[in-house]
DNA sequence: TTCCATGTTCCGCA
DNA sequence: TTGCGGAACATGGA
């Protein structure tokens, strides 16, 4: 589920349930979903924080404390957020347990172990050590940057789409969408691109990206005309009701419709 | 039982 | 040398 509609999703329960209450403790299930900290330098800032305020940048979520440095959650596949009254027994595939003063917890779970904990003093600096692109929907990432960003890079579209150190937040779901409603062929090789395509694949990802955090990334809130719901090979494309296929691209399955989206 | 999955990282090759 | 594509990783549900 994880990609950046999700994670704004995320972003947003955060900050409904679980700012400004202090810390009591916190609990690790299992350090192997530790990025760069260990256990003791975790536990040691996270113990008498308070969560003051979120940041969002691509896929990962920064939660900031108010006696310094950031908690950073990564999601992977499978990862999630619980916020429920510490009586309740915590999720299943739970792996670090907040426990508020308020008989509240917030549990990060991460059934694939694939999501990553984190500490950092700085965002930006993580950011940058992580080689991160730009956030999808930065305000500043206009049209021109994002021709910028795939400017003389070879490889297919989808790949560089996907590819977070050219720009954060898109996976394999809507780098389908977004090519999907921009009519464009997932393996077109960037360098086929022409202007009006690359400012095509921009406004579609802005729109689709923005109304799927709109619809907090629920997929049967989304318009009936997009091709998320229907990712399924043979169902009808709900644009010109041929079968929508399937095939893989850079190791990952692709859905598409061929008659949409022709080949270059 | 085998295969597949919305994630990233690492290695080999061009 | 840079960077692209594929395999590997971990786990459980279909």
């Amino acid at each position: 589920m994880p990609e950046l509609p999700d994670v704004a999703a995320f972003k947003d329960y955060v900050d409904a349930s679980s700012l400004h209450h202090r810390i009591r403790h916190s609990r690790l299930t299992d350090r192997r979903i530790l990025g760069e900290v260990t256990p003791q330098k975790l536990q040691a800032n996270l113990a008498g924080s308070r969560l003051a305020s979120t940041a969002r940048h691509g896929k990962f979520l920064f939660a900031e404390l108010d006696r310094g440095g950031w908690l950073v959650l990564h999601f992977g596949m499978t990862g999630g957020l619980a916020y429920a009254k510490q009586e309740d027994e915590p999720p299943r595939f739970t792996q670090l347990l907040l426990e508020f003063d308020n008989g509240y917890y917030l549990a990060y779970t991460c059934q694939r172990m694939l999501g990553r904990v984190s500490y950092a003093e700085d965002r930006e600096a993580f950011i940058a050590e992580r080689e991160l692109g730009p956030d999808a929907l930065a305000e500043d990432l206009d049209g021109e940057a994002f021709a910028d960003l795939l400017a003389g890079r070879r490889g297919m579209i989808k790949s560089a789409l996907m590819n977070q150190s050219i720009v954060a937040g898109m996976g394999n779901v809507y780098v389908d969408e977004v090519l999907f409603q921009a009519g464009i062929h997932p393996k077109t090789p960037i360098h086929r691109l022409d202007g009006k395509q690359i400012r095509t694949i921009y406004r579609t990802m802005r729109r689709v990206l923005h109304k799927a955090v709109e619809k907090e990334s629920i997929i049967e809130r989304l318009p009936a005309s997009y091709l998320l719901p229907r990712r399924d090979t043979d169902r009808p494309c709900p644009r010109c009701g041929g079968p929508i296929r399937q095939m893989d691209v850079s190791g990952r399955t692709t859905h598409y419709c061929p008659d949409c989206q022709p080949e270059g």
